[in-house]
RNA sequence: GGCCCCUUGGUCAAGCGGUUAAGACACCGCCCUUUCACGGCGGUAACAUGGGUUCAAAUCCCGUAGGGGUCA
């Protein structure tokens, strides 16, 4: 274990109960402690555009920021100084803001209310808080890659996308800098060092029903090494809540995030088209033998096993069996045709110690974030990908979407389902 | 033009003298959920029209409006 007094930890601080909280234990542990909220979107454009956040965040981030560089008020140190050289922004402290608003969005992890509501606990905690800009990199990591999978036919998960690429690599990289042994964030998963292996491992939540390991799979040994999840051994959400109710922080009743963070309102396929400027070609339904059923409104509309939304009026349910970029047709098919037991996974990250090649071991398979898992042999391919074989045959494998291998406890990796 | 069938909620579609007029899709709300979906619960909404026959008609008969087969 660490020596806490001297660790220097980087909280990742959405804004929410659960990071909240878990920077509150930070300091309660007697961590050094310095709090930060990643600013992912370019709120101005994005407002323009009429699709993110809600409508009065661009005024008060202006506001905001410029207040920020007028700088100089207690909270902002060398840190943010350094953090402003390459464009990172730091939203300090003003005093007071109402932080009583009822006008909430609803269910965003990054939007000004979240801001304001990270800024109000880490000054309640006493720590220094930064806003770093990093919206250049989500732009190109998450959300360019998030539009493509989908013009492509499959179902992104840009949730994975954005730990991996802004939490894991690019905050990860900032607490480098800023000198910090740690980044911090509120997810609930658990990380401990198994001497047997020499491996770090990533373990389920103690509460099977907020686990969020899958969210987490493609974590290396050095960030793993280099990460602390607070909240991993609490059973009880509630148990949290109350936390940041004795904390006396304004979140303590915020519900869950919820919905992709950079869409309104849910409607991600008019966010892609607003994004790439194109409308998504309209194209046939048809089923197995190729009958054209009706007309759907764009690919990306659609994902494997979806029932709700086709438009059609048939006799009995029909459900998204295959999406066909090359027909631009949508394939539906009666449930009972959605079920395969094979897939293969790409972009392969192994936590525990990989199998040697050729060998085949037995796993438990989570192959869509609210998927029940399922027993599995897994075993790596040429080339690195992984087959993996159910035992039982499992309903509307995606390929865009991640697949999560568990063995009891323990992750045992995890990659992006990919096209047979 | 003469005979013969259709007409139910936004859509598809049950129903065959007495039903709270099914169900599916769509839509709305809630639940679930750091993706998209699935799923669960609940909700709005219909018998083309007029007149009969019946204690009773979406269901039987007649006329009026909108779609298919034979005979020219």
């Amino acid at each position: 274990m660490m020596e806490k007094k001297e660790k220097k930890v980087l909280i990742a601080m959405s804004g929410g109960v659960d990071s909240s909280v878990a920077a509150a234990l930070m300091v309660q542990e007697g961590y050094q402690c310095i709090g930060c909220t990643m600013k992912l979107l370019n709120q101005r454009k994005a407002f323009d555009d009429g699709h993110v956040c809600h409508a009065n965040a661009p005024d008060h981030f202006e506001a905001a920021n410029s207040a920020g560089e007028r700088g100089g008020s207690e909270t902002s140190g060398k840190a943010g100084a350094v953090c402003r050289a390459d464009g990172s922004e730091g939203i300090q402290g003003e005093d007071g803001g109402d932080y009583g608003r009822t006008e909430r969005s609803g269910h965003t992890c990054c939007s000004l209310d979240d801001v304001e509501d990270a800024r109000f606990v880490a000054r309640k905690l006493g720590m220094p808080y930064y806003v770093f800009n990093f919206a250049e990199d989500f732009s190109e990591k998450v959300i360019d890659r998030f539009v493509r999978i989908y013009q492509a036919g499959g179902t992104p998960n840009p949730c994975i996308d954005c730990n991996r690429y802004m939490k894991f690599e690019r905050l990860y990289r900032r607490s480098r800098e800023l000198g910090c042994d740690a980044v911090v964030t509120g997810h609930y998963a658990r990380i401990r060092f198994d001497e047997e292996s020499g491996r770090w491992q990533l373990l389920r939540s103690k509460n099977p029903d907020k686990d969020q390991t899958y969210v987490l799979y493609s974590m290396t040994q050095e960030q793993l090494a280099h990460t602390l999840f607070p909240l991993g051994e609490f059973s009880d959400k509630e148990e949290v809540r109350g936390m940041a109710d004795r904390y006396g922080f304004v979140n303590s009743r915020k519900p869950d995030s919820q919905d992709i963070c950079f869409v309104q309102n849910g409607k991600y396929a008019d966010f892609i088209e607003s994004w790439t400027g194109k409308r998504a070609a309209h194209g046939d339904f048809v089923d197995e033998n190729g009958t054209v059923l009706g007309e759907h409104k764009g690919l990306i509309r659609y994902t494997i096993g979806q029932r709700r939304g086709l438009g059609l009026a048939l006799p009995a349910p029909l459900y998204v069996s295959r999406i066909d970029p090359e027909k631009n047709q949508v394939v539906l098919t009666p449930e009972d045709r959605l079920y395969s037991a094979r897939l293969v996974a790409e972009d392969f990250n192994w936590i525990l110690t990989p199998p040697p090649s050729g060998s085949v071991i037995e796993v438990s398979a989570k192959p869509r974030y609210r998927a029940r898992e399922a027993a599995a042999f897994a075993r790596i391919l040429d080339g690195g990908k992984v087959e993996i074989l159910f035992h039982e045959p499992q309903r509307a494998l995606t390929v865009g979407q991640a697949v999560v291998l568990y063995q009891g406890d323990l992750v045992v990796g995890g990659g992006t389902i990919a096209a047979k």
